[in-house]
DNA sequence: CGTTCGGTTGATTGACATCAACAACAGTGG
DNA sequence: CCACTGTTGTTGATGTCAATCAACCGAACG
């Protein structure tokens, strides 16, 4: 079954590289020579296990996810990557994750580590973007971290629309056009796909949002969707010094 | 307050000035001359606001805490740091974090930004050194997410006990005594204190652990403290071809 | 000796997982 | 054309688990 198509080939699409101001020369476009591309179907595997040892990855178009089968037959998604996320493992004798597509005509960009790390030792303002990219992949993380720890699930599902708005950079503001399904969005928050369905009716009732289409959906109120608890009072208007050590304060 | 001991020297012996020969020290060595070194007690911030953003920061000893209260007051960890461990934020406007230490004598060396990553392009192994680091702060929050996305609190506390064995590396295999409270696992696991508690002794009266005192333990059985359900069967057996794109399988 | 803090346990309420059923939709083949 | 099948998404009923409020204990400390 050959539906992953590896064309390899230069980065430099024939894109707009016109109007906005276009860097004098990217330092990812370097990394060309060396790039493989793969496009891939939904839930096709981007890459074979062990490859991630040997290889990083961006995301040139589409959307991917990272994902490992826990032994009780759960599966956690544990990243999800738009188009300028990158992704590869290091030291890891880690437990395997699979790298699959999520939406059709995924282009995932994979490079040889050696090489990249090479070019890098030459070129400082490569080693800046790889620095650059490792830093916002730390974010992404600490953001799910933070979305993972909210306490119910429609806040979890709020803060997830959230930050794929922000993340997919919709043209029309407050307009998102999720790319995975709800089984997607369960995996990746760690809650049932049931929870996930009754909590985005419960935000559409409660209008935070607006459903166009089952995928399609419109932010109404984003002080709704980014709220821990429904009834979130007020924040901390005890001035009187905290016992500093105390926490878990609910 | 002057509970945080802000101590500015070197970090090698003072006649090792030059830059590039010796070759068999650490990369880390190069930034001992730009290094500045604070010792906090218990609770005491590690930095001031916005200084993380010109500043990274690795834990020399100790364990370091990164936290943030939310707007319902709810304390979130993002990440719990030991010795070895790195930390800094880079393009964020983010929430900002508070960074503070979790037990007495923690100590946090601290480097400018820009001195940094102008060292790292003229020195090609620190350079590499620090994509370690980063690569290993990436390895360690994936790791938490898979904790955090564990069903059960009891699954939670297990895969942190876990966790803690591994990055702590105690002498004697399976015994751990824990650096911080346990409103601080509970603020780490997104559970509360009381839970966390019932889960510990849960954990013992099934022989998974015991407790020596309320923070030194011994950890038992592995394979109890990494399952995710108590009553987690037999692994995926039938080997039929599965759907291929459906998830979620619980 | 009272106070505070860390830790544990109990009772109750609320939230989510689970099982189940159902609707909408696409593809497939008779 | 219409059953047949599989996928996705939603809603309902029920049991289970965890947050919450509360009380209690021991240790450290002034």
């Amino acid at each position: 079954m050959s539906t992953t198509t590896v064309r390899q080939m230069q980065l430099n699409h024939p894109d707009r590289r016109g109007p906005l101001h276009a860097p004098p020369q990217s330092p990812l476009e370097i990394l060309a020579s060396c790039a493989v591309l793969v496009e891939c179907r939904p839930g096709q595997p981007i890459c074979r296990r062990g490859d991630t040892l040997e290889h990083w990855y961006r995301v040139v178009s589409g959307v991917a996810r990272k994902s490992l089968v826990l032994p009780s037959g759960r599966r956690q998604i544990v990243d999800l990557l738009v188009a300028g996320d990158f992704f590869g493992v290091a030291t890891s004798e880690e437990s395997y994750f699979a790298l699959e597509a999520v939406v059709e005509g995924t282009v995932v960009a994979s490079y040889p580590r050696r090489r990249v790390e090479v070019l890098a030792e030459t070129d400082p303002r490569l080693a800046r973007e790889v620095r650059d990219l490792m830093f916002r992949t730390i974010a992404r993380l600490q953001g799910q971290l933070l979305i993972l720890g909210r306490t119910t699930a429609t806040a979890k599902v709020g803060a997830f629309l959230l930050s794929m708005e922000e993340r997919l950079a919709g043209e029309p503001a407050g307009s998102i056009v999720l790319p995975m399904s709800r089984y997607d969005i369960a995996d990746y928050l760690a809650i049932s796909v049931e929870t996930v369905s009754r909590a985005l009716t419960a935000l559409k009732q409660r209008s935070a949002i607006s459903l166009v289409g089952s995928r399609h959906l419109q932010i109404l109120d984003h002080v709704v969707l980014e709220q821990d608890d429904r009834r979130e009072g007020r924040a901390v208007v005890d001035g009187s010094a905290a016992p500093e050590h105390r926490a878990s304060a609910r």
